[in-house]
DNA sequence: GCCAACGTTGGC
DNA sequence: GCCAACGTTGGC
């Protein structure tokens, strides 16, 4: 089992609407940057834990956790002219983006902010804590995995 | 709102 | 294939 962290927009896509979700799950469209959608595509797997991270919003961080319900599969937004995801280089015989389905668990006992991540040494490999990291789904090492779950308790 | 970082686009 | 211009992400 490995471990994930991906980011979204609490604006657009918080950790509560993963959660009110139907059977709390739901498909992470939209991700339209290679690495990530290789990730996705040929890494995630059933089972795997992620941490949702809420970016761009007034105190970004750890939000909480889901876990992959389903492996990657071609996402259909990217086919749909009136999405926003919509891409014209992308089609059903030769899908060009990935999703994942992810099925909530629960939110950390309190958020950890990105500002406190940052202040660990422990976690300074982690792309997430470096100045201009735009990477949207990044893998967790099993060591970062633990010592963020014990940040929550403090 | 500003701006650094960095991925993408397109002219050559 | 190079690289400048441009667009997006996302912290602050």
């Amino acid at each position: 089992m490995k471990y994930w962290l991906m980011k979204s927009e609490p604006e657009v896509f918080s950790i509560d609407h993963l959660k009110q979700m139907p059977e709390q799950t739901d498909h992470w469209d939209g991700v339209r940057n290679y690495q990530a959608r290789n990730m996705m595509r040929d890494q995630m797997k059933v089972g795997d834990q992620v941490f949702f991270y809420h970016s761009n919003t007034k105190e970004p961080g750890i939000a909480g956790i889901m876990e992959v319900v389903r492996e990657g599969y071609p996402d259909h937004t990217a086919l749909d002219p009136e999405s926003r995801y919509f891409d014209s280089r992308s089609s059903r015989e030769n899908p060009r983006w990935y999703m994942v389905d992810v099925r909530y668990k629960r939110h950390l006992r309190r958020p950890v902010p990105l500002a406190e991540l940052k202040q660990h040494r422990a976690l300074g490999d982690m792309p997430l804590v470096h100045r201009g990291n735009r990477l949207s789904i990044m893998p967790v090492t099993e060591h970062q995995w633990r010592y963020i779950l014990e940040l929550e308790s403090i």
